[in-house]
DNA sequence: CTGCATATATCTTCATAACATCTATATTAA
DNA sequence: TTAATATAGATGTTATGAAGATATATGCAG
């Protein structure tokens, strides 16, 4: 290993949250230095010696954002030479789903702004960024038909209407809610409480619903199968 | 993007093959060099300066065991501390997938000998290498459930119960003939030849498939989805 | 030659999932 | 009151999955 390497890692996170108002975003920072000073980017950065790949995203994410997340998944590596004007740069790519009225976001360190996005409406990325959300997002499209999911993106009750918009929001196609119902809740990783919704407008006030956490994780583990 | 990182990033490869005699391998190289020395691993090495991830892997391949492979899918990266006892690596893993009768292997370079080892006899493997054929085998298997598998594993022609058998070695469980291979014949990206299999033994010869190149490429590309 | 073992080919039936859509109910607004 | 809206529940048709029966073509042994 006495080979001479001039070559940067650094993680990249494509972090996804859900809002019923706002749709399926994505967390941008404005970068503060060059290249690309100015632009909205992905936030990330890079990896320490001594510290894994996820404590290295979820230290950039705190330190550029101020959020931090419990669901992460490797994505991919984007290693194209090239694709950072300064040096050879490797990116080990991460996503994650939270819930973005949990935080605060506010920007820091790197960052000179920090602003969630609806993902249909994304400007203009610095370095290689717009694939690695695409490949993010397809991801998650992918994701939706063999594991649960919800968890991280939702409230803790909610009614089903908002499960069956999330699954719309991802996937960017029409869902029919009753086949959608019968078949989620067959799976039995949601439960049904006392509740029921507070709507504004006219309609019939549905169900609250909540996921058993316990049942829901067994199932993101096993995989589960269904078409939309 | 002053900072100082000491990380070397590396790239190693689960080269997975088939034989109807063998059953599902992997080939793995004797190290000549510490540490683990005379200890089986996978092919790999670091990565240049100035090629991408794929050319560094199909170059290492190259060098330590004289294989080509033209299906090459990225499958994790493992970067936890340590992992190396020399120093910092961080390790962007490939699998692909070769017939091994189409090569006469021959190790070289880092690599003191070459051999092709059946999956479920594995020596002990240097480094973290057992993990990333797990994590491979694992995607391989997954893989099976929504994409047209055995164009680079299977000779040209060859009778459908090869084809099933192989599903059968990466998959690790029994499958029905009948209803797999109407199951396959639907896709489309099968076609019956007009030659029959030369069979040792008795056994009514089976007729002999090969894949419609076109259409396996368009439904690996499109995705296919049914259960085993 | 017959009988047996073996491997392949074809088909059928029952169960389950997917897809499409109808009807009923609870709420607000006009 | 009617109309609009959102939710709840159910049904029927079609497609797919799982299990298994039957037929056919070969080699081998007696």
């Amino acid at each position: 290993m006495s080979a001479s390497q001039n070559i940067k890692v650094a993680v990249d996170a494509v972090v996804f949250g859900y809002t019923s108002k706002e749709g399926l975003s994505v967390l941008l920072i404005k970068r503060k230095i060059k290249p690309y000073k100015d632009s909205w980017a992905l936030p990330g950065g890079l990896v320490g010696d001594d510290e894994s790949l996820e404590d290295a995203i979820q230290r950039e994410l705190k330190e550029e954002t101020s959020i931090s997340f419990n669901y992460l998944e490797q994505l991919y590596s984007f290693g194209k030479p090239g694709r950072d004007p300064r040096n050879r740069v490797i990116s080990i790519t991460y996503y994650g789903l939270v819930k973005p009225d949990a935080f605060e976001i506010k920007a820091d360190t790197d960052a000179s702004d920090a602003a969630w996005f609806n993902i249909k409406n994304l400007p203009p990325l610095a370095f290689d960024h717009d694939q690695i959300v695409n490949a993010a997002h397809d991801r998650l499209k992918s994701k939706m038909l063999y594991q649960p999911v919800g968890f991280e993106l939702l409230e803790e009750k909610f009614p089903f209407s908002e499960l069956e918009k999330l699954y719309m929001a991802v996937l960017d196609r029409p869902i029919d809610r009753r086949n959608f119902k019968k078949k989620i809740v067959k799976f039995g990783f949601l439960e049904e409480t006392n509740e029921k919704q507070a709507l504004d407008g006219a309609g019939r006030p549905g169900n609250l619903f909540r996921f058993n956490e316990e049942k829901y994780y067994l199932l993101q583990k096993q995989g589960i199968s269904f078409e939309i």
